[in-house]
DNA sequence: TCGTAAGGTTACCGCCAGATAACCACATAA
DNA sequence: TTATGTGGTTATCTGGCGGTAACCTTACGA
């Protein structure tokens, strides 16, 4: 159970579960974390200063925090290139970071039509 | 905007929202929000007490508090019986919260897969 | 040598979801 | 008259998420 945050590992051995569909509600859960989903299953890897001027109201250090988590539970990759300067930091989601993709996709979709729905 | 909680609208009257899908995390977040729609998409109505019993780890106050606020977003039916005795309340799912189903579904196989491949 | 940019960490603080527990009304059964 | 089963509400408390702001390192450019 390497690629998981203690946090949620504790839950699952302790069987504080009460439903698998609880594993992905707690990965997926925290304020930004399937709009960062989103943007890098859309636009592929992305820089941290890209991320934080596509949402410029995300403060740096709960962005530091939900892309750790993210990494963390094996959904995010976090590839630091050394050799440039300054140090360059480029996040991509991993093979099972996009498998959740089709589940924000529809997320958005059921949000954006709702939304729709309301206006009129 | 009938449909939504008072939170909800102010959200998005003052565009606190970055993007739709928060929309529908805000709805499904909740500790205990997916597992009710799952439970009754799958089982169909059913009465306050009958979900406690399923759940039994959650207490009366949070699963009254959980399924008041399903309702004023309009994913939850809640109909009363008066001529019975004693009162019987009985949950469903209206056509909105039907809508949910099936991203609530994925969100169960996904941490379903997830949990088998840990568990590796 | 000061500013700026990269990508962080740390400290402090406030608020709210959820936990716990007690209370309510109503009616039936023992 | 007490207990049990409906389906709630209310009061109080606490942990943790997120907000704000300061600080850090490295290195380029003015």
């Amino acid at each position: 159970m390497g690629d998981l945050r203690e946090e949620i590992r504790e839950k699952i051995e302790n069987k504080q579960f009460n439903c698998e569909k609880e594993l992905t509600l707690s990965i997926i859960s925290g304020k930004w974390k399937i709009v960062i989903i989103y943007q890098l299953g859309i636009d592929g890897p992305l820089r941290f200063n890209a991320i934080q001027r596509l949402f410029p109201r995300i403060s740096h250090k709960v962005l530091s925090n939900q892309l750790r988590e993210l990494e963390e539970d094996g959904i995010v990759n976090r590839q630091v290139y050394h050799e440039v300067v300054p140090i360059q930091v480029e996040y991509s989601l991993t093979p099972l970071g996009e498998t959740l993709l089709p589940i924000v996709l529809m997320m958005y979709d059921w949000g954006k039509k709702r939304m729709e729905d309301l206006k009129v």
